[in-house]
DNA sequence: ATTACTGCAAATACTTTGCATACCG
DNA sequence: CGGTATGCAAAGTATTTGCAGTAAT
């Protein structure tokens, strides 16, 4: 709560609609808490801490919540560790820092990602691996599809 | 085959014990298959292609070789998708870049990363996302250590 | 002989699916 | 009323673990 940027439930409604996604209550509380709390969270921790309010919450409505939201562009997914996906309601352009010692994911700016192996991005955190992941469509199916 | 870089089994034997690892069969081939096949595989693919040479390997042994290589750094580990964790032998700092369409993985240089998205890498490949991970040790933790 | 590699089967963890119920416009 | 969201339980998938057998030094 102490990091809850504050949007109100109103205000997360249009964002909703905007992207033609009905504002259920539990999809709004799903928007809310990934707004508010910007730690990157699984799907497990939100399902743990939303249910203490939502007592009738299944973990299966967190499933396709976060699904729908990813599909309409307004959450991206992190793979950062496998067995872990975790969701980002800032979808701007940044990269994620994963600390092996307390396993807090931080946001990083991309201007600092591409440092050497073994020094300190400006937000503080000593790199010691780094992994650039890129999707798109590759040289040769781009050439396929021009036909 | 085809891409075969043409390390002899002696070679990698050697490349094994640089590490300590010990240069059985089972993993010597593994190794083999990793430093021939440059397609980044999951731990199925080299299982159900190493099985038609070698029908007594077990998954496990896969498993548990892979994850004596990566701790020992000569593989590493992508998580580019979830639910399929690949290898690669090449530690050399480079990105990787995968294929909606097809499904493919390929090593993309680390210089043509930081692009705009929705343009084209100097490989050929369109960018549709782009995710940078970093793993170290954060700046609490870093602050905690010097205590 | 001792140590370590291997392989099977069971266990675990995460996610998806099928379907019945409940809710909302 | 009709369509959609929800939730439970079961199924599916990837990986790990325990342990016994086997090979190697």
């Amino acid at each position: 709560m102490s990091d809850n940027i504050g949007l109100s439930l109103d205000e997360l409604r249009e964002n909703l609609e905007k992207e033609c996604i009905q504002p259920s209550y539990h999809r709004l509380k799903i928007l809310e808490y990934l707004q508010a709390h910007r730690t990157h969270p699984t799907v497990d921790i939100i399902y743990k801490n939303l249910s203490k309010e939502i007592p009738t919450l299944s973990k299966t409505t967190v499933y396709n919540t976060l699904k729908l939201f990813v599909s309409k562009g307004i959450v991206q997914e992190l793979t950062i560790e496998e067995k872990e996906v975790r969701y980002d309601a800032d979808t701007t352009q940044h990269a994620h820092f994963k600390c092996t010692e307390c396993g807090g994911v931080y946001d990083v700016a991309l201007e600092s990602t591409i440092v050497e192996l073994g020094t300190v991005t400006e937000e503080g955190h000593k790199v010691i691996d780094c992994q650039v992941y890129l999707k798109g469509i590759c040289k040769d199916c781009l050439k396929s599809a021009q036909n």
